[in-house]
DNA sequence: TAAACAGTTGCACTAACGGGCAACTCTCTA
DNA sequence: TAGAGAGTTGCCCGTTAGTGCAACTGTTTA
């Protein structure tokens, strides 16, 4: 079999190396507890809880991992619909949307 | 003062006139309690127990009763930046996303 | 070293769609 | 009747989400 090497493929891993390494929005995320949300730290702690890299996560949606970087770094605006699909599909989860009064 | 004279401007008035009379999007929501929700049936029903018009609506946020009543009736995609700003300038609310794996 | 994997970033393209305008329907009141 | 308010719908256009490619930076293993 091909075992995986290297990098970040857990949450736990990505907590332990990355978080306080840089000045980057997710770390910021982190430390909000998603207070202000942001939709790429949303996939992308989704993505790494299930164990999946951008690149295999990108096939299952039908994109590109280059994409799915740049949602998780909140460079690209989102549709819902395509939030959907990439939950649905990739992550095998349900979008859970509500409004707060 | 101006008093509004017609139509439905709370959810109860729209679940006693409206629930059940046309087989539309709307009403089968409602009957799935939003199972496989829809946004536009969120904002509807947000809006209504805020009270407010889709004009008014449309005022607070920027854009036209036209492009909300398309929204809520699922006719336009919506941009999640675009969901956001009806729900916190248009609805005082916030929006809440969660992914359910 | 190097090679392979994971992720980021830049650039350029285009079909799709967000969003506005205006005209329409429907309901209620006078 | 008519007029006004609430909501719906058709048409249109400019913007941009989404894509594709490629080059880049780490990081890990051999």
């Amino acid at each position: 079999m091909k075992t995986k090497r290297n990098n970040i493929t857990t949450l736990e891993q990505f907590k332990d190396k990355n978080y306080g390494k840089r000045g980057n929005a997710k770390r910021e995320q982190l430390e909000a507890g998603y207070e202000n949300f942001k939709i790429g730290a949303l996939i992308h702690e989704a993505r790494l809880e299930k164990g999946l890299t951008q690149a295999e996560l990108a096939e299952k949606v039908g994109t590109t991992k280059s994409y799915i970087s740049k949602i998780e770094n909140d460079i690209k605006e989102v549709r819902i619909s395509t939030l959907q699909r990439i939950i649905e599909l990739g992550l095998g989860g349900q979008l859970q949307l509500s409004i707060k009064l």
